[in-house]
DNA sequence: CCTGATTGTTACGGCTCCGTTCCAGTTATC
DNA sequence: GATAACTGGAACGGAGCCGTAACAATCAGG
């Protein structure tokens, strides 16, 4: 259980956040890039292109290219459906897994500063 | 004071703030950008684009070229410094406020979410 | 004054992402 | 089998941001 933020919480946490990314010259995901791989990591398999452009309310050209940036930074991998060829499913990585575990960290840390 | 978050937390909470972004096409500003933004809203003034672009580590060049983009979207002002004309000092704006608001009133709700 | 430092901005070439459209491959239906 | 429906991806032109290198305007110190 979270205990809710206020806005100006909210705020000064995305700010300082925002700011170690900056900073340390680590973001390189859009807001976009960032909550596909977010989903991916988070929420149960199978990933497809299709159901991501549905869920995110985006086109599917979008998670393609998305998927293309963060697979050339090793974050995902795709492997086509043995049970359906048209399939593509998503995958995740070790290399994705820690990015995601160091973004956490830094939103638990600067948390701890508010 | 703020209760500090897990790493998964602070994942699902970030997935989700996200999430909601990109499914209500709000404008879409760059983490960079953001950043900017927050700073002017958060931090007392004044703010000058030296500034700003030391305390971010980034070039001046990018100081400008965001102002350009948020002041183009009205969230941002610039004005001369009568003290000394070399200084731009960037002001606040009503819908800036208003669309930081609106921003940390989402970090809030999906907070409570979770 | 005049030279040098400081401020913000512009210009350039390059890269990424975007939206739309169209396409190849696979599956389902008859 | 033939046709329609579905999948993911490629292609195109357009827009935005980047890093670097310049630049005009302004201030400071001799």
């Amino acid at each position: 259980m979270l205990h809710p933020l206020s806005t100006s919480q909210a705020l000064r946490l995305w700010h300082d956040v925002g700011l170690a990314q900056v900073k340390d010259e680590e973001a390189d995901l859009s807001v976009r890039q960032m909550t596909i791989l977010l989903s991916i990591y988070l929420e149960p398999p199978p990933h497809t292109v299709r159901g991501l452009a549905a869920k995110l309310n985006v086109s599917k050209p979008v998670i393609t290219r998305a998927l293309d940036a963060m697979g050339k930074l090793g974050l995902v991998t795709r492997r086509r459906d043995d049970k359906d060829l048209r399939n593509v499913l998503i995958q995740r990585t070790v290399k994705g897994a820690l990015y995601l575990e160091r973004l956490g960290d830094t939103v638990s840390s600067v948390s701890k500063a508010i």
